[in-house]
Formats: C-alpha cells, structure tokens, sequence
DNA sequence: CTGAAAGCGCTTACAG
DNA sequence: CTGAAAGCGCTTACAG
C-alpha cells in the first residue's frame, strides 16, 4: 500500500495538518519543523493522494481536453499547444477522444463529474445548451474550431479569409474558371465557411459556382479519393479542385493519377490546413496554414484564466490568421 | 453546485445508502424504491462525483496511457486499439503525453497518485527499479514496444522477424550489396534490433556491413534529411538505404532527390512502420508493417486482467508479426 | 430490503 | 507556529 499523510505526520512526529501545510506550502511553518516533514516524505516516497486532494480543494488541475479522432495528427498539434500552457501553470493535461457516434458525449459526463477544473473542446458536435449545462456546474469550456454562439469562449482560425486568399490564387492568378470543391462533414462550420469563401470569390469575377462540382468527404483518409472519382465522372472536368483539407487533396492527387492525368497540368489541386503530408506528397501541396500550435496555447491560455477568474473578461472569440502556402499543386513552379 | 448523493437521497426520501445501492446495481433494492431512485437522479440530473467513488473504493476505472510525443500519428493509431478495450469494459482512457527531456516522469507521477487502476506505458525510457515501484503500490503496468526484462508484461512487434524480411528483399532479391543503416533513438530497442537484422543477414552472405555506412537519426521529422546527406558524403555511395522508420525514410528521399539522384534508380530506401505517409511519399515506400492498432488492444486486454486478477497468469511477453509491404521505392515495380 | 455509521485521505478554518 | 475536528461525497460492512 502507498503511504498516507498520517504515516508522514507519525514518522516526522507533528500532526497531519502540519503536514499539509508543508506540502501545499501555505502557512508559515518552524523551519526545522518543514525539514522533518520533507524528510520523512522522502523516505516514505509519498505522494498525495489525488482522489482525496481532489474531494477537499474541489479543484484537481487538470485541464479536460476532448478531440474527436485521437488518431488525427491534425489535433495532436493543438494538444501540445494546450499541453505547454497547462505544464506551466502546474497543470496537467488529460485528453479524452470523442466517439464518432454523433449525439454521445461519453467524455463530456466524465469530465462534468469535476474530473477536471475546465474542459477545452476541439471540433466536437456540441450544443449551446450541453455546453450550457457544464458551465452551470461551475467549470469553464473554451471551445476550439467550433462556433455554437452564446459567449462561450471560442478559439478560430481565419477559415474564410484564407479560403478567400487561396480562391484568389486560383482564380485571379491561374485563371481556372471552372473549380470544384471537395467538402468535410458539417460538425464543425469550417467546410461551409471555405466554400462560402470560394463562392464569393467566383462571384466577383461573375462567375458561378457549379453545384455539380461540389462533392462531399468526410476529411478521413480514403474520402477524398471517392469524391475525386465523382468529379471526374462530371463533363468537362474541372480544371482545378479545392479540397476542404490536405488529407482529401492527397487522396484526390492518387485518384486523378489514376485516371492518367496529371496534376497540375491537366488537374489542379489545393487542399487546407498544412499538415506535414502536405510537403511529401507529389506535386506538393498548396495549401493554407491554420495556426494549430497557435489555436490550441491560446485555448489553453483562456481556460487557465478563466479557472481563476471566471469567464469575468474573457472574449468570446478570437480569431487567428491563417496564411496561403504556395507549392506546385496548383499549377506554380517550383 | 452540483448535486450530491444527497440531494438524491432527499428526494427520493431514502437513504443515501439505498441510493449508492440502486446507482452501483449492487444488492437487492425494492422495485419501486429503484424507480423513485432513478426518477431523482433524472430530475436532479445527478452525476456521481469521481473524486468522492475513487476515495472509497479506490477505484477510478480509468487506463493510464503514456506516450513519448503526442503528436506523433505512429502513437495515435496505439490509442485507439487501447481504448477500444477499455471502453468494452467500461474503462475510461487517459493520455498523458510524456515530455521529451530524459529523465522526466511528469506522468508516471500523476498516475502513480491513483488516479490510474492500471498504466500502459508506449515506449517509454523507463527502468525496471522505476516500474517496480509503481508495481509495489498496487497498480499494474503494461509495457509497449520496450523490454526492461523483469516479468513486466510486455507487448512487442517482431522486429527483428521483420527488419530480416526486409533485409533480406534488398539483398536476395534485388542484389544490393552497400546497404546503409539510418538509425533512431536507442531508448526503445527497436533501432538496435532491425541494425541486428540487417547485419546478420549480410554477414549470413559473406557481407560486412560498413560502419560508415550506419548514421544515427531519431526518428522524427527532418532528420532522416541530415541523415541521407551525411551519408551521400561517403563514397561510394550505398545502392539502398534502410531507415529506422518511414518518417526518416521519406525525407530521407527528399535528400537523394535535392543532390539531383532518383529513387530507388540510384538509391533504394526502405522504411519501417506502414504508416499512412507511406503511401503518399514518390516512389511509395517499401516498408515492414507494424501491428500498431493491434499492440494497442493487447496491451489493454492484458492491462484490464491484471486489475481484476494481479499479475498472475500473464504472459511476460507477446511478440505480435510484422509483415513486409513491398511497393516501389526499393526498386520493385508497381 | 433499508438505514446509521465508519472510513477513504486530504484541507482548512478555528483555537490556542 | 501547531493540533483537533469538521467536512469534501461517496461505499460498504453491520444491524435490523
């Protein structure tokens, strides 16, 4: 069995509140006294029990953070972003991935049952009223590449504006007229948000998006490569494609190779996000970075604050830039 | 504030012994006593407090996971097959990321204070006096992909099966004579293995293998680029390269192709993982799949027994197969 | 089938 | 500067 506070306090020879206030360091306490203590700590290798620490503060530092696809290096990123701001702060990070099933939020439960002192959300498929019911139990919520409204704290990337820098490029700068979009699922609004981007920017060159030439992904592996086909069975092809993100772009490259064409000669193609796949795939990507590292400290940041202070002052949104990256997907060379 | 077990209690006009009961389905409970239970708990939407349920039973039904970098994709994909097991069981699955600096067990601490019923631990720089001791408190550990001996359950990929396969594609079968080695950490024994491999089946055909010709790497992004240059140094240059891992084996052929040479014409690569950038990389990648996914499951199938059961009866070790994935940049055609 | 009470391991006013 | 005691919210023998 581990050691308990009482087997410190009997073996430094003081009473376990002493022995409390050495180790949460408040109070002032007899100078030789805190060395018996930390004395006899060491010897025992004691450790707090958290569970009991946990019950009596009411507060665990620990930052619940929730992503849907633990297997995506997309959100891997936003973790160590999370994760640097809460190491500095004495606080740890527990991360819990959210079943695809929509509607079940088996993490959420668990973190509502005051596992953790906030909870930062990374594109899940909340409400307003769950999020709602959280923040009424007294534990704050930043929300990551979600927008549900209300004045929950939330963390973006730009998605329209750079959406719109790389619809340019395209248009303005190649002169594709007739571009497709590959779209990601609807849990989050950033796929409606880029296409919306792409819209506006054909449309100020009096041009019309062709609904034809919209197919939907899912932003998993594989999708982009079903989707492709898709458009490729439409006449005329599209001269270039603007996947929802790299994942989809990568697979859509594969499946235009297929077909004998080349990319971007015969077939332009850009994706979203810049993950690393972006620069190994062939022709590399052209792409939009999304600021992830940058998403996930900020969140951190926000949540960490508010646990002190409450949401009193906190924005309800921030909104971080995105950048174009230009490489030879999209017809530029090298 | 949350509501307590006796806010339930109240309501329901029991005790919050009978509340515990209907809440756990432990005992026999009047029927009807169970349904006013039920209804209270719904009208109060009441969640047990984790903090309070650990203290007294000393059980928390979460896993324990730690791996070395949380970005890494290699290590999602073991998540993934950890919690699949874990969630059949009602286990809850916490990730901890453990920081890059040696020596550090920021999370091994953390889940040694009980907040963990069991830890599965992938390829971490641990020792044998370190686990022994969180062995001595109770709490059972699984290793992955790392072997410190003792009897310290064990869930490995046959690399040494696997790099030998590969070894011996290059060299039976493609006739390759100057193979270099770009190796990865040696916190984990994998590197050291499949160098093993390569070496005994050169020297099984009266071959030497030339130590200039082994450069170290680690693993991660960019360094097989440093590696690769170093080696297209040394003359003559090697006819294939075996990397420690897809990662530096694909930037590895970013190198070759930066010095104007083509892959696999004037220098094979060849990788080890199978991850989902092999397939994206030109040439494709020929490479040794790891059962990743499938490591993850068995590492928690074996972490779960050991909570109901304690050691007994576990196996010390699994070795799981790996398999040679033949695509194109050894020099096979597609 | 159900309740009163002790216990899980800590923290924190309250006295002194 | 330090100790005794109550309290955090649950579970679980022990009685009945």
């Amino acid at each position: 069995m581990a050691s308990t506070i009482f087997d410190v306090a009997n073996r430094a020879g003081v009473s376990i509140s002493t022995v409390s206030r050495v180790l949460n360091g408040k109070d002032r306490v007899h100078p030789d006294t805190r060395a018996r203590v930390w004395e006899a700590v060491r010897e025992l290798s004691y450790q707090t029990n958290a569970f009991a620490h946990g019950l009596a503060t009411q507060r665990t530092h620990m930052l619940g953070f929730v992503i849907p696809q633990i297997n995506d290096p997309f959100f891997m990123e936003i973790v160590r972003g999370v994760e640097e701001q809460a190491a500095e702060s004495g606080y740890s990070l527990l991360v819990a991935s959210q079943p695809q099933q929509p509607g079940e939020h088996r993490y959420l439960q668990l973190f509502q049952r005051s596992y953790v002192d906030a909870m930062v959300l990374v594109s899940i498929d909340v409400s307003l009223p769950e999020v709602e019911q959280i923040l009424d139990r007294g534990v704050p919520v930043v929300l990551v590449q979600q927008d549900i409204g209300g004045k929950v704290p939330t963390v973006v990337a730009d998605n329209y504006g750079g959406a719109r820098a790389l619809a340019e490029h395209l248009v303005d700068l190649h002169g594709y007229r007739r571009i497709a979009y590959i779209a990601g699922t609807d849990i989050t609004p950033d796929s409606a948000l880029r296409l919306r981007a792409l819209e506006a920017m054909l449309n100020e060159h009096d041009l019309a998006l062709d609904a034809r030439y919209v197919v939907r992904g899912n932003y998993l592996r594989g999708s982009g490569r079903t989707a492709m086909r898709e458009l490729l069975a439409r006449q005329p092809w599209p001269e270039a494609v603007f996947a929802a993100n790299d994942q989809m772009a990568s697979d859509a490259i594969l499946a235009i190779r297929e077909q004998g064409l080349r990319v971007p000669e015969d077939i332009a193609v850009v994706g979203f996000d810049d993950v690393p796949l972006a620069s190994y795939v062939v022709p590399t990507l052209t792409t939009v970075r999304q600021p992830i590292y940058e998403m996930g400290v900020e969140a951190g940041r926000i949540a960490l604050r508010m646990i002190d202070a409450g949401l009193a002052g906190e924005p309800h949104r921030v909104t971080l830039p995105t950048k174009l990256v230009v490489r030879n997907s999209c017809g530029c060379v090298a």
